[in-house]
DNA sequence: TTCGCACACTTTTTT
DNA sequence: AGTGTGCGAA
């Protein structure tokens, strides 16, 4: 047993537990995906059958790459009947098999939380309830931690406290809000991501025969970020697993990060108590990182009061201190964090690889993005706005998802005009009127229109149009039986109009939306080809569907080469993964801990994990960095550095760029540094930086006939001469593209303004001390 | 019924 | 800044 060799003692002592409940608390690089695989190669070398051990885990990317490991230790056969997959994969699963038993159809459709926020609003609308009082997200919200602590629409209405509290919150519709809009999934045959939990319970509690069928075969069940497990993931496992009892939960209660959906940290603290019996294992020697950086974060989580106490250390070298960056703007912080990654590219031979930049949202990513664009940098976004949910391509998917299943009037509704063909919003609110009337599905109507047509009060020019409409539909449905997915959905791209509707649009933003079709296509034609070489494999629309549905995947945009990558993402993602280098960005109050998050101190501690998560990200070297002002909401706002600067013990930190004192770091580490301690202002015009090639679809349509005006010379203010901008220069201006320098005025270097005509934004008088432009 | 424009709101994190 | 919504005109 070769994969034994090489643990120390308590992963061993995890690894070879097989039997009875084990709580295996890893703190962060302690190896935890390591135990995990091992562990369940062992169970399958002791002669478990794969088939009956479930692995669940919380990302695709997680499973995907256990298997991948434990395939190497046990054998790709071997591997291939374990299931292994996220909660709401593995559960969507096993509802598509026992569906029938609660009244669900199997190929019911998946709604993303896009869909869920459409299908919410067009309740409150449908029930005459004030919109502006009862917003569509937060009810949404309330209603899923409803769900997720399994409080139904009836024990709703049986629990006065719950009515009561939201009557005092002034939203005493919640319950009637709440059950339409369960109704309405259930009508429209779909299932939003607390219902794959939900249901999962209802059908293990209603129906015993089930339940044992299910605790039967998973026999030995290992749970991975345990922490992070909701009440409703909670009972489903603690029910699979009453039976035998040959449950293993890996987790850190530092690293819960998600209690924002639901995640109970009680989970992984009470787990002793609904097991006894269990076995408690602890790693706490981090082999990722160097000492300063695990000291450094052990301080800041000391500061929680909620946590097991333990005692995470490294036999690693000392390491440097942790590099801290005061900016100036969001621009700024981007731009020292590509030129110090570009420095030690060169300077130490790291791989662009080596780098993450993490950051607290989403909406950060794009002042990183532009500055390693100048610089060439590769990189690439993980998270974001997924690549399925592009609005061209949930278009198209909905077309698929409503061949698949005809009562989904979300998907129905959603392409029913589009691209238009004259069925408007009138007609639609006639058919649903109609339909709820008779108490139909709106497909039903439509599979009847001769019979209903005379009730529907339309004239004959739109029951036409819906017929054809209907026609064009039942035609893909047909279809569908006889040819594979691909081609049908390739002829409903065409047919539908959607393609023809796209390519109309030549602007940039219209031709990459045409792109992006095409890529949903390539993938689906991937998809298909996995299947089928698979020998389980499932190549129908729907399972295309329930993956995509199930799948955040960014990528199927981006040509997917392997060369390295600079990784930038929000620290939520980075959960589980290691870089040489970490940046960490954004550190300012109401950014990082978030303004949404710093009220109680419950919240605080959770944003405090996320930042003891971010730290240990890294391996050799971290560096924070904030930023004083910050583009935001449109408009600039100050900024004040985050606590958590403040809690890393100063013997942890130094401060590079010394010429700007900080009120939170001693200067005793003052050193010469990459930056020469210039500050950035001044910086703009010094650096000679690498140019990214000849741009490619940047027309010439700048007027030739435009004299220069001037041909005064702007002196460098930082006394370099290398980026002196004239007269008839074509420049790049951050937010404004690219244009031709047409005027310059005044002679004061600091104070020197100029006209420039750019390609899209017209004409602009800018100071060229703050305008930023770059020479191209 | 469709299109275009003014406006309001947004950004916490994800299956 | 970017996107979604609602209203009024064609």
């Amino acid at each position: 047993m070769d994969y034994l060799k090489g643990l120390n003692e308590p992963q061993l002592e995890a690894v070879t537990t097989l039997e009875g409940p084990l709580m295996v608390l890893a703190g962060a690089g302690s190896g935890k995906t390591r135990v995990l695989t091992m562990r369940i190669a062992h169970l399958i070398t002791n002669l478990v059958d794969p088939f009956h051990i479930l692995a669940l885990t919380f990302t695709n990317k997680a499973a995907k790459e256990m298997k991948e490991r434990v395939a190497k230790v046990v054998g790709q056969s071997e591997a291939r009947n374990l299931w292994m997959g996220t909660f709401h994969s593995v559960f969507a699963r096993i509802l598509r098999s026992e569906a029938h038993y609660i009244g669900f159809p199997s190929n019911f459709t998946i709604y993303d939380s896009q869909d869920s926020l459409n299908v919410m609003k067009k309740v409150i609308k449908e029930l005459n309830i004030d919109a502006d009082q009862y917003k569509a997200k937060k009810v949404l919200s309330r209603i899923s931690q409803y769900k997720n602590n399994l409080i139904t629409v009836k024990a709703y209405f049986n629990n006065p406290e719950l009515l009561e509290n939201d009557e005092r919150a002034n939203q005493k519709h919640i319950g009637a809000i709440y059950q339409k809009y369960v109704e309405t999934c259930f009508k429209n045959g779909a299932m939003d991501f607390d219902d794959l939990l939900l249901r999962t319970n209802e059908l293990l509690t209603r129906f015993p025969e089930v339940l044992a069928k299910y605790q039967d075969r998973f026999r030995y069940i290992l749970v991975d970020e345990y922490q992070d497990t909701n009440h409703s993931q909670y009972l489903i496992v603690k029910a699979l697993a009453s039976k035998f009892e040959n449950i293993c939960v890996v987790g850190d209660d530092a690293q819960s990060i998600y209690s924002f959906r639901g995640a109970n940290i009680y989970n992984i603290l009470n787990f002793k108590k609904d097991y006894p019996d269990a076995v408690t294992v602890a790693l706490e020697q981090n082999y990722r990182s160097t000492q300063n950086i695990v000291n450094a974060a052990n301080v800041v989580i000391g500061k929680n009061l909620q946590q097991f106490k333990k005692n995470v250390f490294s036999e690693n070298e000392v390491g440097e201190k942790i590099k801290v960056y005061r900016s100036l703007s969001d621009a700024d912080e981007a731009a020292f964090v590509a030129s110090n990654i570009w420095q030690l590219h060169n300077s130490e031979q790291m791989n662009f690889d080596d780098f993450a930049i993490l950051y607290r949202t989403n909406s950060q990513t794009r002042a990183f993005e532009d500055a390693l664009r100048k610089k060439n940098i590769p990189y690439r976004v993980y998270g974001g706005l997924s690549f399925y949910q592009r609005k061209e391509v949930k278009d198209l998917v909905a077309y698929l998802r409503l061949l698949v299943n005809p009562n989904d009037s979300e998907a129905l509704f959603r392409i029913i005009n589009l691209p238009t063909r004259g069925i408007g919003d009138s007609t639609q609110n006639k058919l649903i009127v109609f339909a709820d009337a008779h108490n139909i599905p709106v497909s039903e109507v439509l599979n009847n229109l001769g019979q209903f047509a005379p009730n529907l009060q339309l004239n004959n020019g739109i029951i036409t149009k819906l017929a054809d409409f209907w026609a064009m539909i039942k035609a893909f449905q047909v279809m569908l039986k006889e040819e594979n997915a691909y081609t049908v959905a390739m002829e409903v791209a065409k047919r539908s109009g959607l393609i023809k509707n796209l390519k109309e649009d030549q602007t940039p933003e219209g031709i990459s939306r045409v792109e992006n079709i095409q890529e949903l296509m390539n993938s689906m034609q991937g998809f298909i080809d996995e299947q089928i070489q698979v020998e389980d494999g499932d190549p129908s629309l729907s399972n295309f569907l329930e993956n995509i549905a199930l799948s955040a995947d960014t990528q199927k945009d981006k040509k997917d080469d392997d060369s390295p990558k600079v990784s930038l993402m929000t620290i939520h993602l980075s959960k589980g993964l290691e870089f040489p280098v970490v940046h960490l960005v954004g550190l300012e109050e109401n950014l990082f801990p978030s303004f949404m998050s710093s009220s109680t101190r419950e919240e605080l501690e959770e944003e405090r994990r996320l930042f003891y998560v971010a730290l240990t990200r890294a391996e050799k070297r971290a560096y924070f960095s904030y930023a004083i002002s910050r583009f935001q909401w449109g408009k600039i706002t100050d900024a004040e550095p985050s606590r958590f600067l403040s809690e890393v013990d100063s013997e942890y930190l130094e401060l590079i760029n010394p010429a700007i004192e900080s009120r939170f770091v001693n200067h005793s580490g003052l050193k010469s540094n990459i930056f020469d301690e210039a500050p950035s202002e001044t910086r703009f015009f010094k650096k000679k930086e690498p140019k990214k090639s000849l741009n490619r679809d940047e027309p010439q349509i700048i007027p030739k006939n435009l004299k220069p005006v001037s041909t005064a010379k702007i002196i460098n203010p930082s006394g370099s001469s290398s980026q002196d901008i004239e007269v008839g220069d074509r420049v790049r201006h951050d937010r404004f593209g690219v244009g031709e320098v047409q005027f310059l005025d005044g002679t004061d270097p600091q104070n020197i303004k100029a006209k420039v005509i750019f390609q899209h934004e017209g004409e602009k008088n800018l100071i060229l001390k703050f305008a930023k432009l770059t020479k191209i």
